[in-house]
DNA sequence: TATTGTTATACTCTATAACTATA
DNA sequence: TATAGTTATAGAGTATAACAATA
Protein backbone atom coordinates (compact mmCIF):
# COMPACT_ATOMS: atom_id res chain seq x y z
CA UNK A 1 0.00 0.00 0.00
CA UNK A 2 2.14 2.40 0.94
CA UNK A 3 -0.75 4.40 -0.97
CA UNK A 4 0.96 7.47 -1.90
CA UNK A 5 -1.28 10.59 -0.90
CA UNK A 6 -2.73 13.65 -2.24
CA UNK A 7 -0.63 15.93 0.09
CA UNK A 8 -3.36 18.38 -0.52
CA UNK A 9 -0.92 21.15 -1.08
CA UNK A 10 -2.16 24.65 -2.49
CA UNK A 11 -6.24 23.77 -1.58
CA UNK A 12 -8.36 26.84 -1.18
CA UNK A 13 -8.24 28.93 2.04
CA UNK A 14 -6.83 26.61 4.20
CA UNK A 15 -7.63 29.49 7.11
CA UNK A 16 -10.80 29.99 6.35
CA UNK A 17 -12.40 26.40 5.86
CA UNK A 18 -12.69 24.18 9.15
CA UNK A 19 -12.69 21.52 7.00
CA UNK A 20 -9.31 22.23 5.03
CA UNK A 21 -7.93 23.27 8.78
CA UNK A 22 -8.46 19.67 9.72
CA UNK A 23 -7.64 17.96 6.10
CA UNK A 24 -4.11 19.13 5.44
CA UNK A 25 -2.75 18.06 9.27
CA UNK A 26 -4.66 15.05 9.10
CA UNK A 27 -2.61 13.90 6.10
CA UNK A 28 0.12 16.19 6.61
CA UNK A 29 0.27 14.19 10.84
CA UNK A 30 0.06 10.58 8.85
CA UNK A 31 2.31 10.92 6.10
CA UNK A 32 5.29 11.91 8.80
CA UNK A 33 4.35 8.82 11.07
CA UNK A 34 4.44 6.75 8.05
CA UNK A 35 7.39 7.67 6.28
CA UNK A 36 8.64 6.82 10.02
CA UNK A 37 7.29 3.45 10.88
CA UNK A 38 7.94 2.38 7.03
CA UNK A 39 11.23 2.33 7.61
CA UNK A 40 10.88 -0.40 10.88
CA UNK A 41 8.90 -2.09 8.05
CA UNK A 42 11.12 -2.13 5.28
CA UNK A 43 14.02 -3.48 7.99
CA UNK A 44 11.29 -6.40 8.65
CA UNK A 45 11.40 -7.07 5.27
CA UNK A 46 8.01 -7.11 4.22
CA UNK A 47 6.00 -4.86 2.03
CA UNK A 48 2.62 -2.65 3.61
CA UNK A 49 0.49 -4.96 2.15
CA UNK A 50 2.09 -7.91 3.87
CA UNK A 51 2.57 -6.15 7.33
CA UNK A 52 -1.02 -5.79 6.94
CA UNK A 53 -1.60 -9.01 6.42
CA UNK A 54 0.39 -10.36 9.43
CA UNK A 55 -0.48 -8.06 11.67
CA UNK A 56 -4.34 -8.59 10.97
CA UNK A 57 -3.44 -12.41 11.37
CA UNK A 58 -1.96 -11.97 14.80
CA UNK A 59 -3.81 -13.09 17.26
CA UNK A 60 -6.11 -14.68 15.39
CA UNK A 61 -6.77 -18.30 15.04
CA UNK A 62 -6.74 -17.82 11.23
CA UNK A 63 -9.09 -16.16 8.59
CA UNK A 64 -10.27 -17.41 5.36
CA UNK A 65 -8.91 -15.11 2.22
CA UNK A 66 -12.20 -13.68 1.71
CA UNK A 67 -12.12 -12.02 5.39
CA UNK A 68 -8.80 -11.81 5.38
CA UNK A 69 -9.23 -9.57 2.09
CA UNK A 70 -12.02 -7.47 3.83
CA UNK A 71 -10.14 -6.79 6.73
CA UNK A 72 -6.87 -5.39 5.69
CA UNK A 73 -7.93 -4.05 2.13
CA UNK A 74 -6.08 -5.95 0.19
CA UNK A 75 -8.44 -6.90 -2.69
CA UNK A 76 -9.29 -10.36 -3.86
CA UNK A 77 -6.62 -10.95 -6.50
CA UNK A 78 -3.83 -8.96 -4.54
CA UNK A 79 -4.26 -11.45 -2.12
CA UNK A 80 -3.11 -14.64 -3.72
CA UNK A 81 -0.06 -13.14 -4.67
CA UNK A 82 1.06 -11.58 -1.37
CA UNK A 83 -0.06 -14.91 0.44
CA UNK A 84 2.00 -17.14 -1.73
CA UNK A 85 5.40 -14.29 -1.06
CA UNK A 86 4.37 -14.44 2.86
CA UNK A 87 4.01 -18.64 2.33
CA UNK A 88 7.53 -18.46 0.89
CA UNK A 89 8.92 -16.74 3.66
CA UNK A 90 7.47 -19.35 5.77
CA UNK A 91 5.54 -16.77 7.36
CA UNK A 92 2.29 -18.19 7.04
CA UNK A 93 0.20 -21.11 6.19
CA UNK A 94 -2.91 -22.05 3.67
CA UNK A 95 -4.99 -25.34 4.68
CA UNK A 96 -8.12 -26.64 3.51
CA UNK A 97 -11.43 -26.10 5.24
CA UNK A 98 -13.97 -29.14 6.14
CA UNK A 99 -16.91 -27.81 5.95
CA UNK A 100 -16.90 -25.67 3.39
CA UNK A 101 -14.04 -26.77 0.75
CA UNK A 102 -14.30 -23.36 -1.56
CA UNK A 103 -12.41 -21.62 1.27
CA UNK A 104 -8.72 -21.52 2.50
CA UNK A 105 -7.61 -21.02 6.02
CA UNK A 106 -4.96 -18.88 6.45
CA UNK A 107 -2.80 -18.41 9.44
CA UNK A 108 0.50 -17.50 10.80
CA UNK A 109 2.75 -19.81 11.52
CA UNK A 110 5.45 -20.25 14.50
CA UNK A 111 7.70 -18.44 12.55
CA UNK A 112 5.18 -15.58 11.19
CA UNK A 113 3.65 -15.47 14.77
CA UNK A 114 7.51 -14.81 16.54
CA UNK A 115 8.09 -12.38 14.19
CA UNK A 116 4.43 -10.75 15.22
CA UNK A 117 5.40 -10.95 18.39
CA UNK A 118 8.54 -9.91 18.09
CA UNK A 119 8.06 -6.73 15.89
CA UNK A 120 5.14 -5.07 17.04
CA UNK A 121 6.58 -4.08 20.66
CA UNK A 122 9.70 -2.87 18.84
CA UNK A 123 7.80 -0.70 16.73
CA UNK A 124 5.88 0.54 19.33
CA UNK A 125 9.06 1.36 21.04
CA UNK A 126 10.55 3.12 18.27
CA UNK A 127 7.52 5.40 17.69
CA UNK A 128 6.48 5.88 21.01
CA UNK A 129 8.56 8.63 22.22
CA UNK A 130 7.57 11.06 19.19
CA UNK A 131 4.05 10.52 20.01
CA UNK A 132 4.98 11.62 23.75
CA UNK A 133 6.99 14.55 22.57
CA UNK A 134 4.70 15.80 21.01
CA UNK A 135 0.68 15.25 23.42
CA UNK A 136 0.53 14.89 27.02
CA UNK A 137 -1.39 12.27 27.93
CA UNK A 138 -4.87 14.09 28.12
CA UNK A 139 -4.63 15.50 24.57
CA UNK A 140 -3.90 11.87 23.52
CA UNK A 141 -7.27 10.54 24.96
CA UNK A 142 -8.64 13.24 23.44
CA UNK A 143 -7.27 13.18 20.02
CA UNK A 144 -8.02 9.47 20.16
CA UNK A 145 -11.42 10.23 20.43
CA UNK A 146 -11.43 13.03 17.98
CA UNK A 147 -9.73 10.66 15.57
CA UNK A 148 -12.22 7.32 16.25
CA UNK A 149 -15.23 9.98 15.81
CA UNK A 150 -13.76 10.67 12.21
CA UNK A 151 -12.81 7.48 11.58
CA UNK A 152 -17.05 6.28 12.02
CA UNK A 153 -18.13 9.60 9.72
CA UNK A 154 -16.09 8.08 7.18
CA UNK A 155 -17.09 4.46 7.64
CA UNK A 156 -20.99 5.14 8.51
CA UNK A 157 -21.26 6.52 4.62
CA UNK A 158 -19.61 3.59 3.23
CA UNK A 159 -22.78 1.37 4.04
CA UNK A 160 -23.11 -0.61 6.77
CA UNK A 161 -20.70 -3.22 6.05
CA UNK A 162 -19.31 -5.81 8.99
CA UNK A 163 -18.77 -4.06 12.00
CA UNK A 164 -15.33 -4.86 12.24
CA UNK A 165 -14.90 -2.66 8.98
CA UNK A 166 -10.56 -2.61 7.97
CA UNK A 167 -8.45 -2.29 10.04
CA UNK A 168 -5.02 -0.83 10.13
CA UNK B 1 -20.09 -10.85 6.11
CA UNK B 2 -21.64 -12.58 9.15
CA UNK B 3 -19.95 -15.19 11.84
CA UNK B 4 -16.49 -13.89 12.62
CA UNK B 5 -14.57 -10.55 13.07
CA UNK B 6 -11.25 -10.62 13.02
CA UNK B 7 -9.53 -9.59 15.79
CA UNK B 8 -8.39 -6.30 16.85
CA UNK B 9 -5.02 -6.19 15.33
CA UNK B 10 -3.28 -7.11 18.75
CA UNK B 11 -1.06 -4.66 18.54
CA UNK B 12 0.00 -5.19 23.07
CA UNK B 13 -1.93 -3.28 25.70
CA UNK B 14 -4.17 -0.63 23.35
CA UNK B 15 -5.67 0.29 26.53
CA UNK B 16 -3.07 1.24 28.82
CA UNK B 17 -0.31 2.93 26.31
CA UNK B 18 -0.83 6.46 25.59
CA UNK B 19 0.98 6.28 22.66
CA UNK B 20 -0.97 3.28 21.49
CA UNK B 21 -4.61 5.35 22.41
CA UNK B 22 -3.76 7.21 19.45
CA UNK B 23 -1.45 5.76 16.68
CA UNK B 24 -4.35 2.99 15.85
CA UNK B 25 -7.33 5.70 15.71
CA UNK B 26 -4.59 7.83 13.73
CA UNK B 27 -4.13 5.40 11.18
CA UNK B 28 -7.54 4.24 10.88
CA UNK B 29 -9.02 7.41 10.94
CA UNK B 30 -6.31 8.53 8.04
CA UNK B 31 -7.37 5.24 6.15
CA UNK B 32 -11.32 5.99 6.29
CA UNK B 33 -10.38 9.21 4.96
CA UNK B 34 -8.51 7.91 2.48
CA UNK B 35 -10.30 5.51 1.02
CA UNK B 36 -13.06 8.17 0.65
CA UNK B 37 -10.41 10.10 -1.01
CA UNK B 38 -9.09 7.54 -3.59
CA UNK B 39 -12.40 7.39 -5.28
CA UNK B 40 -12.32 10.64 -6.56
CA UNK B 41 -8.86 10.19 -7.11
CA UNK B 42 -9.34 7.39 -9.86
CA UNK B 43 -12.23 9.07 -11.27
CA UNK B 44 -9.50 11.33 -12.21
CA UNK B 45 -7.49 8.97 -13.97
CA UNK B 46 -5.13 9.92 -11.92
CA UNK B 47 -2.57 7.24 -9.50
CA UNK B 48 -1.66 8.94 -6.20
CA UNK B 49 1.68 9.89 -7.00
CA UNK B 50 0.27 11.61 -10.03
CA UNK B 51 -2.20 13.56 -8.02
CA UNK B 52 0.75 13.97 -5.96
CA UNK B 53 2.98 15.70 -8.23
CA UNK B 54 -0.42 17.77 -9.51
CA UNK B 55 -1.61 19.11 -6.15
CA UNK B 56 2.16 20.51 -5.45
CA UNK B 57 2.90 21.73 -8.83
CA UNK B 58 -0.78 23.55 -8.43
CA UNK B 59 -0.54 27.50 -7.71
CA UNK B 60 3.47 27.45 -8.33
CA UNK B 61 5.15 28.72 -11.20
CA UNK B 62 7.21 25.46 -11.53
CA UNK B 63 9.68 23.74 -10.39
CA UNK B 64 12.56 21.68 -10.82
CA UNK B 65 12.20 17.61 -11.08
CA UNK B 66 14.91 17.49 -7.44
CA UNK B 67 12.57 20.22 -5.89
CA UNK B 68 9.51 18.27 -7.30
CA UNK B 69 10.45 14.98 -6.03
CA UNK B 70 11.77 16.32 -2.53
CA UNK B 71 8.12 18.17 -2.08
CA UNK B 72 6.37 14.80 -2.92
CA UNK B 73 8.45 11.73 -1.36
CA UNK B 74 8.37 10.38 -4.94
CA UNK B 75 11.82 9.59 -5.36
CA UNK B 76 14.17 10.93 -8.10
CA UNK B 77 13.76 7.32 -10.33
CA UNK B 78 10.35 7.08 -9.69
CA UNK B 79 9.44 10.78 -10.83
CA UNK B 80 10.86 10.15 -14.45
CA UNK B 81 8.28 7.81 -14.95
CA UNK B 82 5.50 9.78 -13.36
CA UNK B 83 5.99 12.64 -15.43
CA UNK B 84 6.27 10.64 -18.57
CA UNK B 85 2.64 9.73 -18.25
CA UNK B 86 1.72 13.55 -17.06
CA UNK B 87 3.27 14.73 -20.06
CA UNK B 88 1.64 12.06 -22.08
CA UNK B 89 -1.91 13.22 -20.88
CA UNK B 90 -0.72 17.00 -21.20
CA UNK B 91 -0.96 17.82 -17.77
CA UNK B 92 2.30 19.02 -17.52
CA UNK B 93 5.24 19.95 -19.62
CA UNK B 94 9.20 19.62 -19.21
CA UNK B 95 11.18 22.93 -20.21
CA UNK B 96 15.17 23.72 -20.08
CA UNK B 97 16.44 25.80 -17.41
CA UNK B 98 19.40 28.55 -19.15
CA UNK B 99 21.34 28.61 -15.60
CA UNK B 100 21.95 25.15 -15.08
CA UNK B 101 21.28 23.21 -17.90
CA UNK B 102 21.75 20.15 -16.11
CA UNK B 103 18.09 21.33 -14.47
CA UNK B 104 14.59 20.28 -15.93
CA UNK B 105 11.65 22.74 -15.01
CA UNK B 106 8.06 20.83 -14.58
CA UNK B 107 4.90 23.04 -14.71
CA UNK B 108 1.68 22.42 -15.29
CA UNK B 109 -0.15 22.79 -18.56
CA UNK B 110 -3.24 24.84 -19.31
CA UNK B 111 -5.31 21.56 -18.93
CA UNK B 112 -3.51 20.51 -15.76
CA UNK B 113 -4.26 23.80 -13.87
CA UNK B 114 -7.73 23.44 -15.11
CA UNK B 115 -7.19 19.92 -13.41
CA UNK B 116 -6.24 21.59 -10.39
CA UNK B 117 -8.60 24.33 -10.17
CA UNK B 118 -11.44 21.99 -10.91
CA UNK B 119 -10.50 18.62 -8.99
CA UNK B 120 -9.99 20.30 -5.46
CA UNK B 121 -12.45 22.02 -4.99
CA UNK B 122 -14.97 19.17 -6.24
CA UNK B 123 -12.92 16.92 -3.87
CA UNK B 124 -12.90 19.23 -1.02
CA UNK B 125 -16.70 19.98 -1.63
CA UNK B 126 -17.17 16.23 -1.20
CA UNK B 127 -15.23 15.37 1.60
CA UNK B 128 -16.34 18.29 3.68
CA UNK B 129 -19.59 16.87 4.83
CA UNK B 130 -17.38 13.81 7.03
CA UNK B 131 -15.63 15.93 8.47
CA UNK B 132 -18.65 18.30 9.95
CA UNK B 133 -20.18 15.31 11.01
CA UNK B 134 -18.07 14.50 13.10
CA UNK B 135 -16.61 17.53 14.38
CA UNK B 136 -17.32 20.75 16.12
CA UNK B 137 -16.01 23.98 15.00
CA UNK B 138 -13.86 24.51 18.23
CA UNK B 139 -12.90 20.42 18.04
CA UNK B 140 -11.42 21.11 14.52
CA UNK B 141 -9.24 23.98 15.68
CA UNK B 142 -8.22 21.53 18.41
CA UNK B 143 -7.12 18.72 16.27
CA UNK B 144 -5.48 20.70 13.61
CA UNK B 145 -2.76 21.93 16.30
CA UNK B 146 -2.59 18.64 17.79
CA UNK B 147 -2.11 16.77 14.55
CA UNK B 148 0.38 19.47 13.64
CA UNK B 149 2.38 19.55 16.61
CA UNK B 150 2.46 15.36 15.81
CA UNK B 151 3.30 15.80 12.07
CA UNK B 152 6.31 18.09 13.55
CA UNK B 153 6.96 15.65 15.90
CA UNK B 154 7.79 13.23 13.42
CA UNK B 155 9.80 15.76 11.27
CA UNK B 156 12.10 17.28 13.62
CA UNK B 157 13.87 14.00 13.56
CA UNK B 158 14.07 13.53 9.81
CA UNK B 159 16.72 16.72 9.97
CA UNK B 160 15.25 20.38 9.39
CA UNK B 161 14.67 20.06 5.63
CA UNK B 162 11.68 22.13 4.42
CA UNK B 163 9.13 20.87 2.52
CA UNK B 164 6.75 23.01 1.60
CA UNK B 165 6.89 23.49 -1.77
CA UNK B 166 7.10 27.11 -3.44
CA UNK B 167 4.20 28.56 -3.50
CA UNK B 168 3.57 31.69 -5.60
C1' DT C 1 -26.79 -19.10 -9.68
C1' DA C 2 -23.65 -17.33 -6.27
C1' DT C 3 -19.32 -17.59 -3.90
C1' DT C 4 -14.26 -18.75 -3.08
C1' DG C 5 -9.95 -18.51 -4.40
C1' DT C 6 -6.87 -18.48 -8.42
C1' DT C 7 -5.19 -16.88 -12.74
C1' DA C 8 -4.32 -13.47 -16.35
C1' DT C 9 -3.32 -8.90 -18.22
C1' DA C 10 -1.61 -4.54 -18.29
C1' DC C 11 -0.04 -0.77 -15.82
C1' DT C 12 2.19 1.68 -12.05
C1' DC C 13 5.15 2.33 -8.21
C1' DT C 14 9.38 1.14 -5.33
C1' DA C 15 14.22 0.64 -4.35
C1' DT C 16 18.65 0.60 -5.96
C1' DA C 17 22.20 1.77 -8.71
C1' DA C 18 24.62 2.91 -12.86
C1' DC C 19 24.96 6.29 -16.40
C1' DT C 20 25.15 11.19 -19.04
C1' DA C 21 25.76 15.75 -19.23
C1' DT C 22 26.57 19.33 -17.17
C1' DA C 23 28.63 22.23 -13.19
C1' DT D 1 34.11 15.75 -7.89
C1' DA D 2 29.38 16.70 -7.27
C1' DT D 3 24.75 17.36 -8.98
C1' DA D 4 20.48 16.76 -12.11
C1' DG D 5 17.96 13.94 -14.49
C1' DT D 6 17.55 9.56 -17.05
C1' DT D 7 17.84 4.71 -17.64
C1' DA D 8 17.94 -0.12 -16.09
C1' DT D 9 16.48 -3.90 -13.34
C1' DA D 10 13.88 -6.70 -10.28
C1' DG D 11 10.13 -7.00 -7.37
C1' DA D 12 5.65 -5.90 -5.80
C1' DG D 13 1.10 -3.68 -5.79
C1' DT D 14 -3.36 -2.14 -8.29
C1' DA D 15 -7.58 -2.73 -11.04
C1' DT D 16 -10.20 -5.56 -13.68
C1' DA D 17 -12.01 -9.50 -15.36
C1' DA D 18 -12.42 -14.30 -16.44
C1' DC D 19 -12.26 -18.91 -14.59
C1' DA D 20 -12.80 -23.68 -12.03
C1' DA D 21 -14.45 -25.85 -8.15
C1' DT D 22 -17.83 -25.89 -4.85
C1' DA D 23 -22.07 -24.47 -2.60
Amino acid sequence: MGGRTPRAKAIPNPARDPVLKVMRPLVEAYWAFWLEASRYIRRLRLTPSQLDVIATLGDTEGMTCSELSAATLVTKGTLTGVLDRLEAKGLVERSAVREDRRCTMVRLTAKGDALFRKAFPAQIAHLKPFFERALAPREATQLREVLLRLRDSFRWRRGSRSRGGKRK
